[in-house]
DNA sequence: AGTATTAACTTGCATTTCACAAGTTAGCCT
DNA sequence: AGGCTAACTTGTGAAATGCAAGTTAATACT
């Protein structure tokens, strides 16, 4: 069980964002919790992309570790004990916006049901 | 071989920018064509993070059949001939730019050696 | 003109990550 | 106290990735 450990593979801030960051799921969470102010881990559950349960427990996990993310309540119990960005994941907003941005121009013609607002 | 299908997990632009992009190399590759203009096949595999060849085929294959990035001749042969990016691709900027400008205010606590520019 | 060199791949295989289904644990409710 | 269910964990097969080696064809060299 490898927590924080990352092999950051340069020094590029943007190899470095997408060390941690770049893969199908985790921006996902943060999106989720950017639209919704916090949300559960059943409520994650619930959102249309259909995240497994094994992958969102490691990538919560991933995500507190790095201190993107953080619970409601920091010593409750995991029962209905919702997620909240701390400041460093609200931050990720204006990437997320961008790349909707880029998405809604661009992907149009590949997906044609791409909405505006997620 | 399948070339553009995407199985386009929702209609949301976030989740759809990431089943393009959303792993460890697509946007490693759009980031060094927008640092350096061109570059050939083995000029993307001198850059530090060290992508292997086939993956590095396929992606570009990818982003070419998605429109990001082109051959410079389009007509031309394979060899010494670069990519650069399309409209499309050159549109990411402003989200590399944002998630690079967040690496750096948010993960040098956990990679000190992450530097200013690429 | 013929040969050597090398850029741009492809192929095969081991390893890691991921998806899917099922099972487990522990708060909470009545 | 017994059942319900949110929050996970575990197991297994499939897919993506990493690594080393091999192939092809355009250019360079003599």
């Amino acid at each position: 069980m490898k927590s924080q450990e990352f092999d950051w593979r340069s020094a590029c801030p943007i190899s470095s964002g997408l060390d941690l960051l770049g893969d199908k799921w985790s921006l996902i969470i943060i999106r989720d919790l950017i639209t919704h102010g916090t949300r559960t881990y059943s409520e994650f559950l619930e959102s249309p992309e259909q995240i497994s349960t094994n992958i969102l427990a490691e990538r919560l996990r991933m995500l507190t570790s790095m201190n993107l993310i953080e619970r409601v309540d920091p010593n409750g119990a995991a029962r209905n004990n919702a997620f909240q960005l701390t400041p460093s994941g609200a931050a990720l907003r204006p990437t997320l916006e961008a790349l909707g941005n880029w998405s809604q121009k661009y992907l149009k013609s590949f997906h044609p049901e791409i909405v505006s607002l997620d």
